[in-house]
DNA sequence: TATCGAAATCAAAACGTTTTGATTACCAGG
DNA sequence: CCTGGTAATCAAAACGTTTTGATTTCGATA
């Protein structure tokens, strides 16, 4: 590998007048400078990131987590973060968490010891996890992505009022009876996704008769195995009130796997029962009926996700150093409690071909 | 930070004895390695990663190129490949080339800068691109994932079986009018697939009257547009052998745009046009109708590049004293061309409802 | 003319590791 | 009792950069 002694030597100059002729923090004659920018290219020269990051203590590299990329959702999103990183000449290290609270504790460590710039972060289960936070107290900047979590910087959209939307329309359409698949139990995305359809359906004016709750993982399987599961339980056998006539899952796997399963059971979406999904993966469009869903702006979110981080990186609001300044900001003057940046995002309603009004009943 | 010069001074030993703790490449008495161990887990000691590949010219880390995380069949494979690497010790930078050829000779620098080990390469567009020859060329191992490229090592399925697979399928079903819809026109697997879709229409009997083929991206939006528009040129108006009885999509995103705009144009799927994907993605088995698809063993060839790889790269395979030692081969003995391994794994054909016996000639 | 500051350059230290002699102490074998 | 080898440890060099304090030269100012 060719080194920036071996350019030094190429020019006839020594290694520091290199390194200004790159980084510009220095005059130097354009003579000078031509002849190591020639020999720069004559070499094929590359700075090595590794001896640099030594002496800048910094890799401008981020951590990614993230609990499940073959999810689309997880996916477009990565990507967008990934771009959105690379702009501004960070690298980024994919790290699969697989919702294994274990495996997120080991990529930790290991992204630690990469010195890593910033964290970005994809909670998978119940939150908040240990590790996560041993590395936010060592002084490196997370922001978490898709989830609400109380002391950690985070951007999101809205998502009790996706759920409320939804809520009005299903009960504007007639819903009483619902049957809500969530994800991990506890997780913010999905209380808030719950608790807004709670409202959204007081608002529409009907206080729901019935509204059956399951939890499981944000999965295309989970969807597909709660309603087997129900119809055996007969759920979907019961008259009147106790029937569902519409199933909320709370992402759009699940609503993906739910659909194949009410075909299975010979149940027809919307006719003889509705369904919603979140997060507004491309496939909602395409797959028939086409799902009634709530957009996230998925993009969005993404790179404000990673402007946030950077911005705190680069305000130097990281370093082990926190705790002596805040140590020093007590002794002066009345402690000003930190700000944790929540960014909120908006979320749009798209309303399609898998909801309709309820069937007359039975 | 701490650094081992701390944890040497909190054992009362030298920096060397701690690296040789942790290496265990000396022996060192057991109340020393107590000691020193102790003093790690007091400080909370972690090694830089940065330090560790400066002086050993190896950051374990691999560069993974891949054009399309939304699409979940990239999404997958880059999950199981992350996996596989990380369970080997070795972590990924994620670079979405998004199709651009710049984009990717600019990953491509950056990922020699930062000394990856390896390259795990997804191509884009049509093969080869020159950043990444040059890259070879600078000793660096390569991996080419899902794609054949000659001189350079691969792991892929076999296209040609699948494409003839779904050929004798659609051929004993009777179908002589097809309409493909390609990838990017002229990468191998779009070509692979195609001529195997010929050999396997007349193995099961039917040199096709008609096949019509449209070449493009990847990408669902292809597959919606490309119908739209051999509508609006009157293909599916034909009568006879002219019109097409089954659309062949060159993967799975193209056939679910497809089957969407078929859908738009009033075609039932498989009544009046059969559909097929490639890859096997998991939502193919959830819409409506299923997909009948080729599966690829995904995460098979994910880890069979990850093993390949490093196989590569832990022989000493890499580095750029290999033109120095061709050259010594080349004086000691009749040079032995280099061995290209291409690594194929077998596909499956999996049968859903999206293929019928074309309808009755109107 | 003596002084000052800026431009241009260099040498050396530092970043946090691993690796490689040296050095010491000890014990076994002749 | 000397010789060799091995266990245990240390000091120093090396990895490829950036940064900082000298040093030199030169033109402008007092």
């Amino acid at each position: 590998m060719t080194t920036i002694k071996d350019v030094a030597r190429a020019a006839g100059v020594s290694v520091s007048t290199v390194s200004h002729v790159l980084s510009g923090r220095r005059p130097i004659s354009e003579p000078t400078r031509l002849r190591v920018l020639e020999a720069i290219e004559r070499l094929g020269y590359r700075p090595n990131r590794l001896a640099q990051g030594l002496v800048s203590k910094s890799s401008r590299s981020l951590g990614l987590l993230v609990p499940d990329l073959a999810n689309p959702f997880f996916g477009s999103m990565a990507e967008a973060m990934e771009i959105a990183a690379h702009d501004r000449g960070y690298s980024v290290i994919l790290c699969n968490t697989n919702l294994d609270p274990k495996r997120e504790a080991d990529y930790l460590s290991m992204l630690l010891s990469r010195q890593v710039d910033g964290l970005l972060y994809f909670p998978g289960t119940r939150v908040p996890n240990r590790a996560l936070l041993e590395a936010v107290a060592a002084g490196v900047p997370v922001v978490v992505v898709d989830e609400r979590i109380d002391n950690l910087p985070g951007v999101f959209v809205d998502n009790f009022d996706g759920g409320r939307q939804l809520g009005r329309l299903l009960a504007q359409l007639g819903h009483r009876s619902l049957l809500f698949i969530g994800g991990p139990e506890g997780l913010p995305t999905v209380t808030d996704r719950l608790n807004g359809l709670r409202a959204g359906l007081a608002e529409g004016g009907s206080a729901p008769t019935n509204l059956l709750l399951r939890f499981g993982e944000y999965r295309a399987s989970h969807g597909y195995e709660t309603i087997h599961v129900c119809a055996r339980e007969g759920v979907f056998a019961a008259v009147g009130d106790e029937r569902p006539t519409a199933v909320v899952a709370a992402n759009d796997m699940i609503a993906l796997g739910a659909l194949r399963a009410l075909r299975e059971l010979q149940l027809q979406v919307p006719r003889d029962c509705s369904l919603t999904g979140f997060d507004g993966v491309e496939f909602t469009a395409m797959i028939t009926p086409s799902l009634t869903t709530v957009q996230q702006p998925s993009t969005r979110v993404a790179t404000a996700a990673v402007e946030l981080l950077l911005q705190r990186i680069e305000s130097g609001e990281n370093h082990r150093d926190r705790a002596a300044q805040r140590q020093q900001a007590h002794d002066d003057q009345a402690e000003v409690a930190p700000v944790i940046p929540h960014v909120v995002l908006p979320v749009t309603l798209v309303v399609r071909e898998s909801v309709a009004p309820p069937p007359p009943q039975r």
